[in-house]
RNA sequence: GGCCGAGUGGCGGAAUUGGCAGACGCUCUGGACUUAAAAUCCAGUGGGGGGUAACCCCCGUGCGGGUUCGAGUCCCGCCUCGGCUACCA
């Protein structure tokens, strides 16, 4: 009765592969390395959904065919195991998040054990080991100890961070005060995002549409002492070294958006009516010095990526949060602006988006000097403008950018076209556009523009920023979308900072902060009695005993950082530790670092596809500043596997009833068919929906595999009659190869679907064959083993062999053994095909031409017809041009 | 609004440099085996038309044009769906 029965096979080569360490990954690799990497799980309480073993599944492929091709393989899975769902079944329950996270992860790790892949298991860690926690701290203290010198755009040691001498001169406090200001790592005061429903503090990033990505609550903005990671000055590098990567290009267009380089100006407007006496600037000053780095307080500077209207601008807006808000504020407008500016700051991003429509804003009472042609235009406060981008202000020019032509009509500002957009519009649109009734955002040909008119948008951008740069009025700037890192957060579940503040006598904080010795790493969470927020801000640190929160170091005392990183911060490096888990001495040994990386290939949901992606490659640029990595970026190749949707082709989601849970699959037809199922669905990066027809269908023909090999008339488990030591036919061979060739090129491909497909029509011929020699069916179970392990090493014991087919060669194919005597080739006329013919496969073009003539159909198809042309693609196709 | 991706049978999907559209699987239909069913095996399965028949003809890869001996594939212009993103001057 040996019936295909996974659920007795898979538990025994489980048990088999933990046993024998069949995957121990060699320490350091010998021969060719392959590190393939899947994107590690946060084990949530629900277990693995199907999503899981699609990436996992076509790793594990990739890595089980390359052991077998001789490679020496790293392949590690991991937990992401900080986050907010563990602390708040904590506030629930009361059971410490350690409790339920290690319960997740055990329930994680059966179900990936269940499923058959080949992880070096002994590499296992989570984010939240006390072990991995001291090294992502350490890497903390990296990033503090770390200024980016934007000569040679590299982060240095603090130490050698150039002091200027009047700073020097300043004592020993200013010199401190301005390394904290150069670290990578710093505190600020800006204003973030509170989150009350959570009791914390969240990214940019954390926030959709004005509410917390987690849970959908509301956010409102509060200023807050904060740590803040400068990512920024990795902007060009970030963006430039995308290049070196083999990623999706859309991957890559996301991240150069996110950090969305602009080029553009910067031009100095002078102010008049700010009550005191200002001197206005114009044409006629230019600045003797030329265009200093800050500008001064009688200088209001704005960012344009279209210096080239600057003719065209009517008015000027500044953020409500500017910080010349108060000074260009005049007497009479003054109600006004306060009760904007209230209103802009109680304003959350959901409210600024949802107003898009309407623009909204209040004029200052002030004017400014527009520096090419004096003119004195209006400034106004609005909340189209941030003032965390370019230089909080902007100078609007109505005819030319969509917002600003909005408020324009809105507000009854005067609107002026300087660009001619020429042909490229009807007629009627030309006139509205340059009698500014019609906003017009393209380039064009400049027009009321004093002497620069004619120039095409491009020439008259580079001219006119060189004019305004001689000048000292402008010059050309940079600038990034991309914010700092606000890097805090005020929950428990997460790394504590390793980071003291210094108390005076009455135990007020100094400002003077410390780090803490990397001797003395990991700080670890100290213990509480209540993880519920009290709904402010401070962190749920700060009810930490005493001993833990007041350390005393040379008769100083400090209190501990009470905020903890974000779950980014595990997930930014684990990738570096599964090289050398247990290391105590270093995060990981260099020498194996340097043997291992990069990842050759990292695969994971384009869910990452900007933030963990982006801060993981900003981490690793610091570490390889600091010399800790010696690669420039971590993961070379990068694939998404596509989403899984339900049978009804919408998201899985439990509100939707469309969940299909992997255990209830594995239960009724085994891993290997959900494996091989979840590969034959079709690309890996598409988008595809479940069926479950189509699971059974891989069943079948796994079935259909084992009952190719075994026979199933007898009690003992024995090959099938057919199994035979004869050599292979000819036509035997032929499939043979041609599956191999196959198979090996859409592994390389990551093109399982069709592997499969091949393998399911090698079955298809050999069922049908009553000669089945052993080494095609050994080289068929080879093949088939990355996608169905368990059924594949138990063939090939069927087989006779002893061991783990784990490491056996790669079955190699002939070219040779492919190609046949004959083959079939079409005829076409005019393009359409007619007949078929067939020819030698070595035929030249004129004997292929010379046989259809032959062809008795063929000529009865060219009777009567004149051919103008004949085609012949060599081993390809005939095409006869015909007349008639 | 912006960026990216995708439209091929009843369904999931295949198709080197442009070269036989629909591989493979599912579904469905018919047949064999069986007391019967399941399982298994065999055959058929894009639409339409013609022939007793081996066969033959027409249409067909979202829509409309174009290039070519030949287009699912290349070019131009649209439509639809999905994902991400959104006042970044």
């Amino acid at each position: 009765m040996p019936r295909y029965n996974p659920s007795v096979i898979e538990p025994k080569w489980q048990t088999y592969w933990d046993q024998q360490q069949t995957f121990a990954t060699p320490h350091v690799p010998h021969g060719e390395k392959l590190y393939a990497l899947d994107m590690f799980p946060y084990p949530s309480g629900d277990g693995l959904h199907v999503g899981h073993p699609e990436g996992y599944t076509a790793t594990d492929i990739v890595c089980r065919a390359a052991r077998m091709q001789g490679k020496s393989v790293l392949h590690p899975m991991g937990f992401d195991a900080f986050g907010l769902p563990a602390e708040e079944h904590a506030i629930k329950t009361g059971e410490h998040p350690r409790v339920q996270t290690e319960k997740n992860i055990d329930t994680f790790r059966r179900q990936l054990k269940m499923l058959g892949f080949s992880y070096d298991w002994s590499r296992e860690l989570a984010t939240t080991d006390v072990e991995y926690v001291r090294w992502t701290q350490w890497i903390f203290l990296q990033l503090y100890d770390t200024w980016f010198d934007p000569v040679q755009q590299k982060g240095r040691p603090i130490s050698q961070l150039p002091i200027p001498a009047e700073i020097a001169a300043a004592g020993e406090s200013s010199a401190a005060a301005y390394r904290d200001e150069h670290r990578l790592a710093f505190q600020s005061e800006a204003p973030v995002n509170w989150c009350p429903a959570l009791g914390t503090v969240l990214a940019n990033e954390e926030i959709i549409d004005g509410k917390s990505e987690r849970g959908d609550h509301p956010v409102e903005r509060r200023p807050l002492r904060q740590w803040m990671l400068r990512i920024t000055e990795y902007a060009t590098r970030l963006e430039d070294d995308l290049e070196l990567l083999d990623w999706p290009t859309g991957v890559k267009a996301l991240q150069r958006n996110w950090i969305g380089r602009s080029t553009g100006a910067e031009v100095d407007f002078g102010l008049v009516g700010t009550g005191q006496r200002t001197r206005g600037r114009d044409v006629s000053e230019p600045r003797p010095t030329g265009f200093p780095r800050k500008p001064d307080e009688n200088t209001l500077r704005v960012y344009t990526t279209r210096p080239d209207t600057l003719f065209g601008a009517t008015y000027i807006v500044i953020a409500p949060e500017h910080p010349f808000v108060g000074k260009l504020t005049t007497e009479n407008a003054a109600n006004a602006v306060k009760v904007y500016c209230d209103q802009a700051a109680a304003k959350s991003d959901l409210d600024r988006t949802e107003l898009a429509k309407e623009k909204t804003g209040v004029f200052s009472g002030s004017y400014a000097i527009n520096p090419v042609n004096g003119a004195q235009i209006p400034i106004w406060i609005a909340d189209y403008v941030l003032v965390s981008y370019g230089t909080g202000a902007i100078m609007a020019v109505p005819a030319h950018d969509q917002r600003d032509f909005e408020f324009a009509q809105q507000f009854g500002i005067p609107i002026k076209a300087v660009v001619d957009p020429g042909e490229q519009v009807s007629v009627a649109d030309r006139e509205e556009i340059l009698a500014g009734a019609r906003v017009f955002t393209k380039h064009g040909m400049a027009v009321n523009s004093g002497h620069f008119d004619g120039l095409p948008t491009r020439d008259f951008q580079q001219k006119i920023t060189a004019w305004l740069a001689e000048k000292g009025v402008g010059a050309q700037a940079v600038n990034y979308k991309l914010r700092d890192w606000l890097f805090s957060r005020q929950r428990f579940w997460g790394e504590p900072f390793p980071i003291l503040h210094q108390l005076d006598d009455k135990g007020e904080k100094t400002g003077q902060v410390r780090a803490v010795e990397a001797n003395d790493l990991p700080v670890d969470l100290p213990h509480l009695d209540d993880f519920k927020p009290h709904g402010r801000p401070e962190p749920p640190l700060d009810k930490g005993p005493d001993d833990w929160l007041y350390p005393v170091i040379d008769g100083v005392r400090y209190k501990r950082e009470t905020n903890t990183m974000p779950q980014w911060a595990g997930s930014c490096w684990y990738y570096l530790r599964f090289i050398d888990p247990t290391n105590s001495q270093a995060l990981v040994d260099p020498a194996l670092e340097k043997a291992w990386m990069p990842i050759d290939l990292y695969m994971g949901g384009s869910e990452h596809a900007v933030l963990h992606l982006l801060y993981a490659r900003f981490w690793h640029k610091v570490l390889y500043d600091r010399g800790v990595v010696s690669t420039p970026e971590p993961f070379q190749k990068l694939v998404n596997q596509g989403m899984i949707l339900g049978e009804n082709n919408e998201k899985m989601s439990k509100s939707r009833g469309n969940v299909i849970n992997p255990d209830d699959v594995v239960q009724e037809y085994g891993a290997d068919s959900l494996r091989l199922y979840e590969m034959f669905m079709g690309p890996l990066e598409a988008t595809k929906p479940w069926n479950m027809e189509g699971v059974n269908g891989v069943f079948n023909f796994l079935n259909r595999v084992w009952r190719m090999i075994v026979d199933e008339n007898v009690q003992s488990l024995c090959p099938h009659a057919a199994i035979c030591d004869d050599a292979p036919t000819d036509a035997q061979n032929r499939i043979l190869h041609k599956t191999i060739k196959a198979v090996t090129g859409d592994i390389a491909k990551l093109s399982f679907n069709t592997a499969i497909a091949r393998m399911m029509e090698f079955t298809n011929f050999f069922t049908k064959q009553d000669r089945r020699p052993r080494v095609v069916m050994e080289s068929l179970v080879l093949l088939l083993s990355p996608f169905a392990p368990h059924i594949s090493e138990e063939l090939w014991h069927v087989l006779g062999n002893k061991e783990t087919l784990a490491y056996e060669p790669w079955p190699t194919y002939n070219d040779t053994l492919l190609v046949e005597d004959e083959m079939e080739i079409p005829v076409q006329l005019n393009g359409k095909v007619r007949c078929k013919l067939i020819v030698p496969t070595d035929a030249d073009k004129a004997s292929i031409e010379q046989l259809a003539h032959q062809n008795p159909r063929v000529a009865e198809l060219l009777a009567g017809k004149q051919i103008v042309k004949t085609i012949v693609v060599s081993s390809s196709l005939i095409n006869f041009v015909v007349k008639g």
